[in-house]
DNA sequence: TGCCTTATCGAAAATGGTTTTCAATAACTA
DNA sequence: TAGTTATTGAAAACCATTTTCGATAAGGCA
């Protein structure tokens, strides 16, 4: 199964393109780590990124904590909170939101916004999350 | 400055008989908590409010963090992930948003929602949550 | 009111996720 | 290919949160 709503080769070659303008290079170890996410449709902790990535590839778990930190700064990743954990997820850097699974962890985008002609009094909105959480298909069926 | 948003003293009266229904004790240590989050309108992180509360009684940091696992666990309390922290802050529990400052970390609840009517194909929604992030009044002025 | 049961408190220790350190290594550039 | 320098990862440090457990106090009841 692949992960859905992104164009994975698109994103892997925006990331690499942008790795370049920093001045990062691009080790096999990026390449594992990279490959995880982007063959996954789940939020996963640095733990989990690092034990999938440890089985194509010899990665220390400092280095899955160091590309996460990376990934959500420049933008190619998303921190979402599910049951108390943090979980991080590669995002596509348009503006979307989120389906999560509080079950499997599976996030899917969505595009639709409807936040943009609210209200806001003298509060000065510079950005905004939406989540909506609740079982995907797969995890409806699993556990009725 | 009183918080605001939130009818206090209703808010507290609630919390009392939720528990009392569960057999909690109201001690003087909860009271001091619950007063400091009850006069404030910003999200606050353990220490804060640990901290806070230590101005008027003698407290410990665990019964801050036990007092904010209690509240959350039963609705009257929410957590939000504000610049990387986990921070917590005392809510009506009627259905609402927030509206998030990110300098000094003041919530405003809005009941506004626009999220009903969305197709969310084969996903099972439960639950929401939506946060405006920006600059509260205040923090506009001061750091222009 | 005073007693009794038991929830609660908090200091200290344990836990565990995340970050830092630093010498060895590998990626890019010329 | 050689040289420069970003990167790696094991180990240690860090630090937020949880657990432990003996002492304390809340609150129901006689
Ligand atoms: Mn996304
Ligand atoms: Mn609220
Ligand atoms: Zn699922
Ligand atoms: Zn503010």
């Amino acid at each position: 199964m692949t992960a859905s709503n992104r164009d994975d080769e698109k994103l892997k070659s925006e990331i690499r393109l942008r790795f370049h303008q920093l001045g990062q290079r691009f080790t096999q170890e990026r390449e594992a780590l990279l490959a995880v996410l982007l063959t996954t449709d789940r939020a996963l902790t640095p733990q989990e990124l690092y034990e999938a990535a440890q089985k194509s590839e010899t990665v220390g778990l400092t280095t899955a904590y160091r590309i996460i930190e990376t990934l959500t700064r420049i933008g190619f990743a998303q921190v979402i909170l599910i049951n108390g954990e943090l979980r991080y997820r590669l995002c596509s850097p348009t503006h979307h939101h989120h389906m999560v699974c509080t079950q499997c962890q599976k996030v899917e985008e969505f595009a639709e916004c409807q936040l943009e002609g609210l209200d806001y009094g003298s509060f000065h909105p510079t950005s905004h999350r939406v989540e909506i959480f609740g079982l995907c298909e797969q995890c409806q069926k699993g556990s009725s």
